[in-house]
RNA sequence: UGGGCCGUCGACAAGCGGUAAGUCACAUGGUUUUGGUCCAUGCAUUCGGGGGUUCGAAUCCUCCCGGCCCAACCA
């Protein structure tokens, strides 16, 4: 238990227990996730929203869900479901508490007109470009608005006027009324509402002015009663502000915290990459298995156990970084080996024939379910006199470290019996199409009565038995591990994978997996954890491969 | 360059003045009817660099170096 709290030590964290000492909020803890409605959510809003859901759990404190719903022209309702759908999936649970900005829309108007009514907020008529003229630069201040001295009854007249819908978009702004020469930009009298006359997916045409990011999260949180407003890095400017118009207004003020987004090697993430993956049919959808996006990744076989634990292991710290992809499969291999039961398929097979088994004849070969969990039990494998074994698991002529079938040696089918290959069948082209084995009878459950020894167990499956399947392999969708800083004239798609799809047909499956529902999950033993994919159905079932087995033999190839 | 933030093993990340946790990766050995799992062992005499304070510094001070963010009527 304290290993456990240790393990989960983080500043946020640290500022909470200090918080709580010093009585704040009167003790109570309240987080939100609040994405906008503009995109799919991927791996690295699920460390947003566990860090956030997490942190109200281990304190008793409460977790919203809330959409910022402030830009019509970019949101859509469709991304509100699929939101709600993968935050749900992935476990967080915000219980009654599903908001949106747009149902504030009225009250931070009137905080508006409240600012305008203290001088703390104008209307300004320059143009789009002039303003960003003023603001001035980084290392140089910004110069007045011409119209930042306006009586505060013209500003309410002209406001409510942009409210009223008598003035066309990018005529006028209202603006907050801070210091044109902040070494901050976003002090810099900052935008609160533009004029845009647009369908918003929830409000309609009731309004056709629409608060500003800066103005409107810090009141969302503010209304909701969140204590702690956590967020990413690059927010960290935003913070004097978000407190500047909380403070103006004298209404509960969160403290913002901003921690570092997750990053992942030898993928995309940015909102921009995805969707031009997406759009150019470069992948299948949103939901395409090569994504690091939620349902990506659950088409891909992730549970959101194994997602929640991922999230766990990479921590929370303010410095930027970029988590191994190896760590995301370890995680997923992690769960799937205590809860995947094993199974017999053969990808890519090569026949067998069992020289001196019986003709016509078949046994029924116990099988351990899951060697993880005794719970699993048994069941029956058909054995017969052909059978396919994995094309791999035989070489002709074998280098020093090869353990499997070659000519003359003496392997161990799985559960069934030693087999040895005595006769290799080729084509007219040297194809190897065939072997032909002996089995040991007294081998019966592979084990040999005489205490021979085998170096290798293969699995296999009867030829007769077996039903056929698509299997989809996967693999990292970039190969590079980072496509931020690449060679002028490279983008990252000069990148993608092309192998992070190989499509087999064909392959040989244990018959009862025809039934298997979508989503099941299991271990195709000696070769990865699999499921079925939405594209299956029990005529032609489809199978998804989620990660590899970790694999000693295919490292040693590679050296 | 003005402002803000960050730099601890290959990758994450604890550490909060008392002498460098943990995880992944990697390596070696053992167990094994999955070259899986599991187990054991190894993997930072040093915390971006220099100087200082201190009996004692990754932790405090200071200077330097490197990286990221901010000049959308995006969030």
């Amino acid at each position: 238990m304290e290993e456990k709290i240790r393990s989960k030590s983080n500043f946020i964290r640290d500022i909470i227990d200090k918080d709580l000492l010093e009585g704040k909020n009167n003790g109570r803890v309240h987080t939100r996730f609040p994405p906008e409605p503009n995109g799919h959510l991927h791996i690295g809003h699920a460390k947003a929203i566990l860090v956030n859901y997490s942190i109200a759990q281990d304190y008793n404190g409460k977790f919203n869900l809330r959409f910022d719903d402030t830009n019509p022209i970019k949101e859509d309702e469709e991304y509100v479901n699929a939101i709600i759908n993968d935050i749900k999936w992935l476990g967080a649970d915000w219980e009654n508490r599903l908001f949106y900005a747009s149902d504030y829309f009225d009250e931070m108007y009137d905080y508006a007109v409240q600012l305008i009514k203290v001088g703390k907020a104008f209307v300004d008529s320059q143009s789009a470009e002039e303003i960003r003229r003023n603001r001035g630069t980084v290392t140089s201040p910004g110069v007045n608005s011409p119209f930042r001295d306006r009586s505060i009854k013209e500003n309410l007249d002209l406001f409510e006027k942009m409210k009223n819908g008598e003035f066309k978009d990018g005529t006028h702004v209202l603006r907050g009324k801070i210091d044109m020469a902040s070494p901050n930009m976003l002090m810099r009298d900052p935008l609160m509402y533009r004029i845009r006359h647009a369908f918003h997916h929830r409000t309609g045409n009731k309004w056709c002015i629409y608060p500003m990011y800066d103005w409107a999260h810090g009141l969302e949180d503010s209304l909701e009663g969140i204590t702690h407003s956590l967020c990413s890095l690059e927010f960290q400017a935003h913070r004097p502000l978000y407190d500047w118009f909380l403070l103006e207004l004298g209404v509960h003020k969160p403290q913002q915290i901003e921690f570092a987004r997750l990053n992942l090697n030898y993928t995309v993430m940015s909102k921009r990459k995805l969707l031009e993956l997406v759009e150019e049919n470069l992948v299948s959808g949103w939901d395409d298995p090569r994504l690091p996006t939620l349902s990506g990744l659950r088409r891909r076989g992730f549970t959101a156990e194994a997602i929640q634990n991922f999230i766990q292991k990479v921590g929370v710290a303010k410095a930027h970084s970029v988590v191994d992809y190896a760590l995301l499969e370890h995680s997923i291999r992690e769960v799937l080996n205590k809860t995947a039961p094993r199974v017999m398929s053969v990808l890519n097979p090569l026949k067998v024939v069992i020289t001196n088994y019986p003709e016509g004849q078949a046994e029924e070969i116990d099988a351990v379910n899951n060697p993880e969990d005794p719970d699993a039990g048994t069941r029956k494998v058909p054995f017969s006199k052909e059978l396919y074994i994995e094309r791999e698991d035989f070489m002709e002529d074998p280098p020093k470290k090869f353990f499997r079938l070659a000519p003359g040696r003496e392997v161990r089918f799985r559960y069934a019996y030693f087999i040895t290959c005595n006769e290799v069948i080729k084509d007219e082209n040297g194809e190897i199409i065939e072997l032909h084995c002996t089995y040991d009878p007294a081998s019966k459950g592979g084990k040999s009565p005489d205490g021979r020894k085998v170096k290798a167990t293969l699995h296999w499956i009867s030829a007769a038995h077996a039903i056929d399947a698509e299997i989809r392999l996967y693999d990292r969708l970039i190969t590079v591990p980072d496509t931020n800083n690449l060679k002028e004239g490279k983008t990252f798609k000069d990148f993608i994978n092309p192998n992070a799809l190989k499509i087999l047909q064909n392959c040989k499956l244990e018959a009862h997996l025809a039934e298997a529902e979508v989503g099941f999950r299991c271990q195709f033993e000696r070769l990865g954890y699999f499921c079925v994919d939405n594209d299956s159905t029990a005529q032609k079932p489809v199978f998804n491969r989620t990660v590899t087995l970790r694999d000693v033999w295919a490292k040693l190839q590679k050296k």
